[in-house]
RNA sequence: GCGGGGGUUGCCGAGCGGAAAAGGCGCAGGGCUUAAGACCCUGUCCCGUAGGGGUCCGCGGGUUCGAAUCCCGCCCCCCGCACCA
């Protein structure tokens, strides 16, 4: 029904600029939110965040900000030239899902088989979707992150951050497929996409009188103290020459170990059965230990070669008991008891066998309870005494130092396959680019920053801190994908999450690169550098071919808009982006241009299910404003959910917002040129309770609760409205103006549209309405409430009369009505004593105090009625009147504010 | 496990020391209508032939004149823990 309106005032809008914003004398509101990465249509996830960003970019332009809302695409990384195989492929499943969730009609589709054919066609469908919602997006300043002037950018941004030694060469595990000869993503898996890759500690046993190294694969180092023994599987091992050292490890270890950064040789097989009752040297220790066979050892897990601490591990326990070998547990660790642990675990569980799969829970269990609440006994040396969880990197740590141990990294679940049908391993990928979020000092000043920046909703700060903490140097290169190159190392592609965080300010360049002023050729080093770091002089910059005045009005915008003010973005991106957002940010800028404010919203599930860009279910903005019109679609969005929580998208619900929408229109339409009439009582009602209204919103608005705002300006005063209407209202078009202005934000096509009704200006750039202290009247609203209750109180009693006709109210006596101003000011036992000196009779007066606390004061109470006997009559249908003439009983429930009514 | 958030009336959700607890949705009844829809009104924890009473906010304790709201313990749910956008 909407649809031509939106239509209309788009391009109104559109024709008019408004939304395109230049440097001026106002104060400045730089908002953005994350570019949409084009491998599919935007869905109602975007359309969450997006409206959220531009309610707010509108709601601060109302307020008087010169507000700068850009946008752009996200193309790089490896999803793109995935989805282009695919359709190439003609992949069953991908043709299903962007038929059916993407509506991408068939045959363009199956056009879409290269990655540029791609982004060109969803590049296209997202303009005309975010056109169509109304965003108040400045379109000259889009772009996609594959331009020719964005890499240049990138470039630049790369080579700065190399020069602060914050990128660097390192090696890093990655689960990847032999057959593919590739690193494997969540998508490419068959099976496993739940296992992890842990850091096993492998622990070097040497044989007694031999240079044969048995590596010990464990995840608690620090248990080394109480090895009594180690553990070989009775079946075939083989002898590999690793880094130069000879190490006795399963066959399938053999095959991993190559994959691990590790020179590895087959030097011949063994069968383990030849070392059982040879020795060992436990390292740390100097013990001397046996090698045993057990049968729970798994060849398939790390080295195959276990090391056993019967103490503290169930299997290791019950291996030695099945064994029936004279081993005594040696304790390292103590907890609450003072037996041995697992002796302990495993007789509480009745674990018998090494087969019992209770064994895994035992396991777990123990391990739990030592790692978190464990301390290291005195035989640990100079590990005694401190807390295991603190010991056990300690320990890692001094065995590696020392050349007695290594690392070994295993899946954590297994099989983990890959989509070709091959077993995924483990491989140590070297010579990779790290960016180097772990430097202590870039995240000191990032939490230093951190600290001064508003987090939306505030709690999040928390969650923030904890995350820069924990953050880990990340490979920020790939051998595939689109992208820009690592400008010293073009073998390697940056990775699309690392070009994607200080790009706010690449939106100042866009606009220029857009209308041709710039070219790509233009983006030198000098001219970067002097633009946004303050670095050399305009003099150096020249040497991009630029003129001063061009050099001079980039620079005077960036100046003008950075830094970005508020980015608001969906919960998904905190972990990352909006943490690399952060770190580069710090890294690069000066203090002045960093982020000043960060928003986060939740994700949008449909019906009750979870979305999913790449399986479905999809509900596409595209759909979303074909069946509901953009404000309809917003107006929904922004009232769906606050802030991080999830939003449900219940087709059900917006049927009746649309509802509710029409209804406001046409309201509006029906009274807002109407001539005004006398002001009553009822009208300051009506105004004082909208600018309660107007406070909320704003008190809302500034943190960007969208929804208590929507709530509050949409259908609260709704309801405010409907209530004055049924009491005779007649000037509503009292607070209709600013209604409209309220409601622009969130619904502006028909914000605008009626607007015009009356004016010539834009609602979009008029001032938002403002609290107004004084149009607050107490008395009215009291008046108000009373009467309602009055009604409610009215139809109470009259259920219970049949075949009623007529009500009469009774307002309470003038004495009671004294006898409560006094109480009120001096206390109900002086207006006691003052009822009694007015010979007030006794039973009178103590009925009085009773009920007391439930009276109110209102203001001429008898009046007040009698002006809405007619509104009483038409609400009830009985004859209604203030009257004298009932029964004494009910004469003396009468009180202050609470008139005795008797239905007859 | 660590970190962050959360458990409120049929559902979604507000409230965060003094109201059976905003608002939306759903459901029921009434009005309007030739009818359906839309719209308007009423009800929607239990009891009640006079506007009243009782019970209630994951579970169990405690503080308080008074707790959904504060404190302690327990149970349960969601999200992140990456190299993927």
């Amino acid at each position: 029904m909407f649809a031509e309106i939106e239509e209309k005032w788009q391009k109104a809008w559109e024709s008019a600029k408004i939304f395109e914003a230049e440097p001026n004398e106002k104060k400045k509101f730089f908002l953005t939110v994350p570019y949409p990465y084009l491998n599919g249509n935007l869905h109602a996830g975007h359309t969450r965040t997006f409206t959220i960003g531009d309610a707010f970019a509108r709601y601060m332009r109302m307020k008087g900000y010169n507000v700068l809302f850009p946008l752009g695409f996200h193309v790089t990384g490896t999803p793109i030239i995935g989805l282009a195989e695919l359709i190439a492929k003609r992949d069953e499943k991908t043709i299903e899902v962007y038929t059916k969730f993407h509506d991408v009609p068939l045959e363009e589709l199956l056009n879409l088989t290269t990655p540029e054919k791609i982004v060109d066609y969803f590049a296209k469908e997202a303009l005309n979707a975010l056109r169509r919602i109304g965003y108040s997006i400045d379109w000259r300043r889009t772009f996609t992150t594959t331009d020719e002037a964005y890499k240049r950018f990138i470039e630049w941004q790369f080579w700065r951050l190399r020069e602060l030694g914050l990128v660097e060469k390192g090696s890093h595990p990655v689960r990847y497929c032999p057959n593919d000869q590739n690193p494997v993503e969540d998508h490419d898996l068959l099976h496993g996409d739940e296992a992890s890759i842990v850091e096993f500690t492998v622990i070097k046993f040497k044989l007694e009188e031999s240079d044969l190294i048995f590596p010990c694969a464990t995840l608690r180092p620090e248990t080394v103290f109480g090895v009594t023994n180690i553990w070989l599987k009775p079946v075939k091992y083989v002898i590999a020459s690793v880094n130069g050292e000879k190490w006795v490890v399963s066959k399938e270890a053999f095959e991993k170990l190559g994959y691990m950064d590790k020179k590895v040789e087959l030097l011949g097989e063994v069968d383990a059965n030849e070392f059982f009752g040879k020795k060992v040297i436990v390292p740390l220790v100097g013990r001397s230990v046996q090698i045993l066979p057990a049968n729970f050892v798994d060849t398939d897990n790390a080295t195959g070669v276990v090391m056993s601490v019967p103490a503290h591990a169930p299997y290791d326990y019950v291996a030695i008991k099945e064994l029936g070998a004279e081993i005594e547990p040696i304790v390292i660790i103590r907890t609450d008891s003072n037996g041995i642990p697992a002796k302990e675990i495993v007789e509480e569980l009745g674990i018998q066998s090494q087969k019992d799969p209770e064994l895994e829970k035992a396991t777990k269990l123990l391990y739990k309870k030592e790692f978190h609440r464990g301390v290291m006994l005195e035989n640990t040396g100079k590990f005694a005494g401190m807390m295991v969880s603190e010991a056990k990197e300690l320990v890692e740590k001094e065995l590696i130092k020392s050349n007695l141990a290594d690392v070994f990294y295993e899946f954590s679940e297994k099989p983990v396959v890959c989509r070709c049908g091959t077993k995924c391993v483990v491989k140590v990928v070297k010579d990779q680019w790290f960016l180097n979020y772990s430097n202590e000092d870039w995240k000191k000043k990032v939490l230093e920053h951190l600290d001064e920046m508003t987090i939306i909703p505030d709690y999040y700060k928390e969650e923030f801190r904890n995350k820069i903490n924990w953050l880990k140097d990340k490979a920020c290169a790939r051998r595939k994908g689109l992208g820009t190159k690592i400008p010293w190392d073009r073998e390697w592609l940056i990775e699309s999450l690392s070009d994607s965080t200080i790009y706010m300010c690449y939106y100042i360049l866009a606009k220029f690169i857009n209308s041709g002023m710039i070219k790509a050729e233009n983006l030198t080093m000098e001219f970067l550098d002097y633009v946004f770091l303050n670095r050399g002089s305009i003099e150096d910059a020249k040497s991009s071919g630029l003129s001063e005045e061009v050099i001079r009005k980039v620079k005077e915008e960036f100046e003008y808009w950075y830094p970005v003010d508020l980015r608001s973005s969906g919960k998904d991106l905190v972990a990352n982006h909006l943490l690399f957002y952060l770190f580069h940010h710090v890294a690069l800028f000066e203090k002045r241009y960093l982020p000043r404010a960060i928003a986060v919203n939740g994700y949008v599930s449909l019906e009750g299910q979870k979305m999913s860009k790449s399986k479905g279910p999809l509900l596409t903005m595209k759909k979303a404003l074909e069946k509901y019109g953009a404000d309809v679609t917003r107006l929904y969005i922004l009232h769906s959910a606050e802030y991080e929580s999830d939003a449900d998208w219940r087709a059900k619900e917006i049927e009746g917002l649309v509802a509710n929408l029409e209804r406001f229109f046409n309201l509006v339409k029906e009274h807002y040129l109407r001539e005004k009439e006398e002001i009553t009582v009822l009208d300051k009602w009506l105004v004082s309770r909208f600018n309660r209204a107007v406070k909320e919103v704003r008190e809302a608005m500034d943190k960007l609760q969208t929804r208590r705002a929507v709530n509050s300006a949409f259908f609260e005063v709704m309801n405010d409205v409907r209530w004055y209407l049924r009491r005779g209202g007649k000037n509503l078009a009292l607070i209709l103006d600013d209604w409209i202005k309220l409601l622009a934000p969130f619904a502006p096509h028909i914000c605008e549209e009626l607007w015009h009704l009356k004016h010539d200006s834009f609602v979009s750039l008029e001032r938002y309405p403002e609290f107004d202290e004084s149009k607050i009247d107490e008395d009215a609203e009291k008046a108000e409430q009373f009467i309602e209750k009055l009604l409610e109180d009215i139809k109470e009693v009259r259920k219970f009369v049949e075949n009623a006709k007529e009500v009469r109210i009774f307002v309470a006596e003038d004495w009671k009505q004294d006898a409560l101003r006094i109480a009120l000011e001096k206390g109900l036992s002086e207006a006691m004593k003052e009822l009694s000196k007015h010979g007030i009779d006794k039973a009178d007066i103590a009925n009085f105090a009773k009920r007391f606390k439930s009276a109110e004061l209102i203001k001429n109470e008898r009046e007040l009625i009698e002006s809405s006997i007619e509104f009483f009559e038409r609400e009830t249908q009985l004859k209604v009147s203030l009257s004298s003439e009932i029964p004494e009983e009910k004469k003396k429930s009468a009180m202050p504010g609470k008139p005795a009514i008797y239905v007859c």
